[in-house]
DNA sequence: CTTTTATATCAAGATATATTGATTTAAAAG
DNA sequence: CTTTTAAATCAATATATCTTGATATAAAAG
């Protein structure tokens, strides 16, 4: 039960699913990509990436100072249906600032 | 987004999900049943149903003074995909208590 | 018509979660 | 070694959700 609340929990939040979106849609991002891409302080950014990831839908893989998250893989049904879902959804998901790109 | 947040909302409660699996199993069940299977309030058990119904997991049937809720039908691929999650854990769910069975 | 019963709704307090700004950590640059 | 930068964590506040007890509604029984 305490993980499946904490799937479902991890999802129960609309900056949460739109950062997943965008994550599925640009691959492996750092956190100052997303930070840029939805105008949002650091801090906010990085909790709700910990809540994805400790939920099961993210992986993070450091390289120096920079932390870049991806749609971990393997996933189980569950998940991956959850992702489909959200990949359906009609969200208007921010552009990944190319500038930021470049510095990464 | 909306109905997406109210779907995965409705599930992040744990005494939600119980209900959810009890309804599952059982089929078409009043409210006092679910009360006394569950020990808890009525108003707490009558807004969690109201939650799962407005979520779109429910269905209810009002029969003279009895309100029956039953697993909504057809439903919904990704609703499906939940319901089924859920009955794979491993919940330890109260009996349908036989005296109120019978009164209903 | 009045009372009882099943259910829904409301208001208040308790609990959980989200946001912000400040601080900490650790790697890279100067 | 000191400063800068990316990211994580913490503390305080704001916001949302849950629980309870009281009240409202509506059908059935007396």
């Amino acid at each position: 039960m305490d993980v499946f609340l904490k799937t479902v929990g991890a999802l129960n939040d609309e900056t949460r699913v739109q950062i997943l979106a965008f994550i599925a849609q640009h691959g492996e991002v750092c956190v100052c990509e997303i930070e840029s891409a939805f105008n949002m302080i650091q801090s906010r950014i990085s909790r709700h990436l910990k809540i994805l990831k400790d939920a099961g839908f993210l992986k993070v893989d450091r390289r120096g100072k920079w932390a870049y998250y991806a749609i971990r893989s393997p996933m189980d049904r569950f998940r991956l249906a959850c992702l489909e879902e959200i990949s359906y959804l009609e969200l208007n998901l921010p552009q990944n600032c190319p500038a930021c790109k470049e510095l990464a």
